[in-house]
DNA sequence: ATTATCTATAGATCTATAGATAATGC
DNA sequence: ATTATCTATAGATCTATAGATAATGC
């Protein structure tokens, strides 16, 4: 064959990518598989031919699959613990910044490409040796503890509050997969009031979600997807 | 060997055990197994040897692996439906119906041995034609749906309402998992009354608490354990 | 005869590697 | 020479079945 514009052997499918495109195409057919199959469920075999490649051809492009498995997984937590530590820093008062970092988790979850959420619920992400994507999620619930003590809920329950929240924000997965139209934008609105009124806190009142919004808006938080 | 007490080819273990036993310790160890590592990452191989039989055996009791999973999400989640029917027909308010039924659910959840709740959110189960318990849980979350709107939130968000307070409950499966040290009745009082929270309306005073226990008990429908 | 197990294995995978191949680049 | 793929396959499973076996029951 003559000037396919690309270097390499053609592919036996006749399509040409670029190195950058056939690596997002691969990771782009995991996640639809992991995300409705399972992890272990999904074999190297499905990936590769929902991808346009031959099975052993992932292989140029990730040395093993549960490195698929971590790079969506990273895709996922990252632009959540990049709004958090914003968010951190911030000056607005403690339950504006838990409400914006509720609505944007809810968001981010709810509209990532092929509810990548549901991947951090799988059983394979504690036995497998995930540690950063591991370490990322703990620093984000820290995050979620923080701004709660700061705004004010009575600290007998401020682990309980937390993991009520954060299971809160995270169960927009399975809301997702019971129900593919959801709509997500009402969602995390009514989502992270619902946050703060289990955090005990006033909240929810219009002047809450205008000043989150905001918030969100000027630092250009919610562009931050990867 | 003689007078084992019990018929069939002793195990190459020694151990002897009634069919009714063999049968519970293999639920018990695909339990474990499952909700640590995976319904697909779990072999049968695996599963028996911690049954204390041989891999081939299992099959004696049940005619498939996905029969394994089938009667683990029944245990799961037919105590909760069972309890969701005996509210719907019940007196008191809505309200501390509501707060009953979250109370109940995520105290199940968080006692069930070996956190049954994961297998809920396995893709696998999605996958697999598991239509029993898809319907069951279906069916519990209409429940939650009924109760809701019959509580008075407004109707615009009720189905928004229903998603995120199914979810909060059905999170304390994660929160388990997390913390396996989790203070499940204090998880499970602080969710109920988040609900009701989240549901807009007034709630968690002690006395709707006092209520939804008093209900609970009096229908004696937390001993409805399997 | 019935029961509950066992041993052995068929047949179908699955992941990952080895090494060939067909492009472009120089 | 470099790149990105391919074909072929090693080696290790995994589920489920076939058929033997070692108990008790009658």
């Amino acid at each position: 064959m003559r000037n396919t514009g690309r270097v390499g052997r053609p592919r036996a499918n006749g399509v040409a990518a670029s190195r950058h495109d056939a690596r997002e195409a691969v990771l782009d057919a995991a996640a639809e598989l992991f995300t409705t199959a399972g992890y272990t469920a999904t074999t190297t075999r499905a990936i590769a031919e929902l991808a346009g490649l031959r099975q052993a051809s992932l292989y140029y492009h990730f040395p093993a699959k549960e490195d698929l498995l971590a790079a969506l997984l990273a895709e996922t937590v990252d632009p959540s613990l990049a709004v958090a530590r914003e968010l951190l820093g911030e000056l607005a008062p403690a339950e504006v910044r838990l409400w914006a970092l509720s609505y944007s988790d809810i968001r981010l979850l709810g509209t990532a490409r092929h509810n990548l959420g549901v991947l951090c619920l799988l059983p394979e992400v504690k036995a497998l040796n995930l540690t950063g994507f591991r370490a990322a999620r703990a620093e984000l619930k820290d995050c979620y503890r923080a701004l709660i003590a700061e705004a004010g809920a009575e600290p007998a329950s401020l682990d309980i509050c937390t993991s009520l929240a954060f299971g809160l924000v995270e169960s927009v997965a399975s809301a997702r997969r019971d129900n593919p139209r959801l709509d997500v934008e009402a969602h995390a609105r009514h989502g992270a009031d619902a946050v703060l009124r289990l955090a005990g806190l006033p909240g929810a009142s219009g002047s809450v979600r205008a000043a989150g919004l905001a918030l969100l808006e000027a630092a250009a938080l919610e562009c931050s997807r990867v």
